[in-house]
DNA sequence: TTGATATATTCTTAAATAGTTATATGTTCA
DNA sequence: TGAACATATAACTATTTAAGAATATATCAA
């Protein structure tokens, strides 16, 4: 139950989300999440590590440049949903 | 943006997860819920304010009760997508 | 009415955490 | 090597909010 919860939580941040708006097509650097989001680069780096940590995001370093996509499909899916439930 | 946030930050809450799972079958009572869950009267009363505010549960009032119950089918769809993913 | 039961609300405290600033670490290229 | 760039982390502040305690409100029953 915490776990769930813990889940749904993340996912309760709008810059978060913002987050996975910019990588759920493809992998992005966490250089043009920031320009894409307009964060700082610092609380981008920590709302990336957090989403990696739980699952929901994957994490490839190339190079200097470290690539942030989704991992957890069932997120993106999760936000559809209710994007489309508040769209009624 | 920010209301889909909202919406997964009411689930991000074990206990009103433990509610929701109370109320998910069949409306339930506050007494009900308070000793299903376990937690004090008042943190389920404002549990339940705002999931209802948020249009998640329904209120209705009968005699000296109250029966809360599922209004937002939504919810319950993507507490048992988490559940079973988290299952795997 | 009075007392018992059911629910809601107010006030307070404690904990979690988003954001900022500054700095550290690591990588590339001249 | 050193400078520029990319990312991560640490320390701090401010905000949010869950939970508890006490009380208020409402309903029923004797």
């Amino acid at each position: 139950m915490e776990s769930i919860a813990r889940h749904f939580r993340l996912l309760g941040e709008p810059m978060r989300l913002k987050i996975l708006q910019t990588v759920c097509k493809t992998p992005r650097t966490v250089t043009e999440i920031v320009t894409a989001t307009g964060a700082t680069q610092a609380n981008v780096s920590k709302h990336l590590a957090l989403l990696a940590m739980a699952g929901i995001l994957t994490r490839e370093k190339d190079g200097q440049c470290v690539y942030y996509g989704i991992k957890d499909q069932l997120a993106v899916r999760l936000c559809e949903l209710v994007r489309s439930q508040l769209a009624e």
